[in-house]
DNA sequence: CGTTCGGTTGAAAGTCTTCAAGGAGGGTGG
DNA sequence: CCACCCTCCTTGAAGACTTTCAACCGAACG
């Protein structure tokens, strides 16, 4: 089923913003919006590489795991990203909807034929990859290098920055407040900690007072300079 | 100074594989070999994205660190590998030679214009890049997730796959040698460890009989069935 | 021949994990 | 409507693994 294009939330900031009006539609043409429930997994590692997709509503996961089941969250998707693997027959890991989400979903030919059409789309795509390159790179320095401390600071700094500025409340000047799109337990997984250890920080940053938690899934972030201190970032 | 790209090394596997020998040609026109010599850095995080180039042989590093001076490599470029930052004016880590090195450099204007005039350059570079992208994320899951003994045995498989077959020695059918292009404390950096951890870990594996130590900068992998199982990947 | 750099090894310390128990919130069914 | 259950979260204590600190070794190099 098709979907207006016009009026998708992401039209200016997905891999689309790239395409005029024409090119749009006919990429509308082949292009079906798809419903995820929260919890629910889009693929799994091992699959063959189906699904080429923009996020339009709604935070992903990408992870993978060892034989023995630890899970390593590899990669976050928000609205306006792109999910799909090219030039790969399988995928290499999980992609399971954190929240209820909405994606635009391709089929792999048509998604392939429009990019060997519209050459703008695949700078796009390009431009997209070598930017999600560097943000996985910045995150090994967390994953090897970091203390426990650390990896949460700089958790809820890049959250923060990636859910703003529609995912938060609060007066521009003052806190802001997020509604978390992961469990403890996942935030774990993202930064190779258990889910104590992150409930212990979590913990020690509220009664610091650099953190408010007004409810399970809500952190205020009362102190940012603090917590940007804390993350000692490059 | 140009180069005859017919008797290059990289020829049939690097960026330039794509091109046909009139495009490659053009593409020859611009670049210049560069010699690095071990322990030299191409560029510094921070630095202006200006380089762009071929790993023709030797093996470089990407790394970055924290401000009180923790390392983390996130990267290895072997020959063939690409090395570049396109779609941003700086870039963020390191890159440092671990061996002497022969690089096939670039300027950026003269590779932007290649890019545009080549789609299959930009298709290859794509494709490399989502490469890459995956690699990074297994390594997450090391980072993340894996003992310091998985991370060890990982790394040795590893890093005997990407040097094969040109790096090593011994029959096919028997244990194989590898010079190791990094130190034992930038093994460390490669897998978030210290230094002494990584030595102990080695030692270990030898005194268990699953890798032999002919001289500090090389290991034979004398059971490699055995240490796949410690690395216990997905 | 001394210095330096990289590596190894030991002992102590610290951080994070593991194991265990308890609590809060939300949904379901009696 | 309330009890129950399930999931997720928190907290404590003990333990394990890795790091830190320190000393020593060996090869390369001036």
């Amino acid at each position: 089923m098709n979907h207006a294009c016009a009026d998708c939330a992401v039209r200016e900031s997905a891999l689309c913003a790239s395409l005029n009006d024409d090119e749009l539609s006919r990429l509308n043409r082949i292009g079906r919006r798809q419903r995820l429930a929260k919890g629910q997994t889009l693929q799994f590692a091992g699959d063959d590489s189906l699904v080429f997709a923009n996020v339009v509503d709604g935070v992903l996961k990408l992870s993978t795991s060892t034989a023995d089941g630890r899970e390593q969250i590899v990669g976050l998707l928000y609205p306006a990203d792109f999910l799909g693997r090219l030039f790969a027959v399988r995928v290499d890991y999980d992609c399971t909807a954190l929240t209820d989400a909405d994606l635009c979903v391709f089929p792999r030919a048509g998604f392939e034929a429009a990019l060997n059409d519209f050459q703008k789309l695949e700078r796009d795509l390009l431009e997209r990859t070598m930017a999600e390159l560097d943000r996985t790179r910045q995150w090994m320095l967390l994953l090897g290098r970091k203390s426990a401390e650390e990896k949460v600071a700089s958790f809820l700094l890049n959250i923060a920055e990636r859910l703003r500025p529609e995912g938060c409340t609060g007066r521009s000047d003052g806190p802001q407040t997020y509604v978390l799109p992961l469990t403890r337990g996942q935030i774990a997984d993202v930064l190779g900690l258990t889910i104590e250890t992150v409930s212990r920080q979590m913990t020690r940053l509220k009664s610091a007072g650099v953190i408010a938690l007004p409810s399970i899934r809500e952190v205020t972030l009362l102190r940012p300079d603090l917590l940007e201190a804390m993350a000692e970032a490059t």
